[in-house]
DNA sequence: TGTGCGTATGTCAGATCAGACATAGAATGG
DNA sequence: CCATTCTATGTCTGATCTGACATACGCACA
């Protein structure tokens, strides 16, 4: 469980060290992240729902496909600012989006 | 309603248009912003109920006080991740950012 | 009036993020 | 096996954000 989370957070890119286990991260960053994580899978089953393919979606949202696959990775170098808009741009609402953040979020809490 | 609502955004840098009507802005834009307004609201609120000033959170955060203060005013020169880093140092989850969206946000729809 | 304290605004250099492109991997159908 | 299609990763350049500093504003209260 907990190496399955820090398998889908390295690969993210956030590079957490062999030797340190995942929870160095402090209580701030592990918040952040989840939630970077909970809108980067609402944005993933948005899509899928959507019926597109990330090349196609990016065409919707004026990015690229390389850009969308990093989204749903909720890779270090998108921002929430991104998912957030990308998020509202298919149509989402703010409530939408704290929904997200309540069902999704702390899935792998210490 | 609409003109005050007007002035809080002009005022965090965005901007508006003289003669065009703030309603230029997308439903996306407008949900953005709704978003930004209420967790800068949510962090001014924070920072008076720890009884703290701009210049003591922004040591808290490791941040200046002239940043506080464009958070707090959601201006367009600060994202929605530093919002929510500062929030989260505040020690705010994200259950509560999620309470925050769906009590604050949408404050000035159309 | 002026002094003090808190808050707001403008600007800048360095840091981070954006879209784009190339390319690799994974899965499916022939 | 090879194509085709979709997804993932690495890297570049230009755009945006960040903390810091300076300075202005607002409001008390002597």
């Amino acid at each position: 469980m907990r190496a399955e989370k820090r398998r889908q957070l390295e690969r993210a890119g956030w590079a957490i060290g062999d030797a340190g286990d995942f929870l160095e991260l402090s209580a701030e960053e592990r918040r952040f992240v989840d939630v970077k994580l909970a809108l980067a899978d609402g944005l993933r089953r948005r899509r899928e729902r959507l019926g597109l393919t990330q090349s196609a979606m990016a065409d919707r949202l004026g990015s690229s496909q390389s850009r969308v696959a990093k989204m749903e990775a909720a890779h270090r170098s998108v921002s929430t600012d991104l998912l957030l808009k990308s998020l509202f741009r298919l149509g989402a609402s703010p409530a939408d989006v704290a929904r997200l953040l309540t069902t999704k979020a702390r899935t792998y809490a210490a």
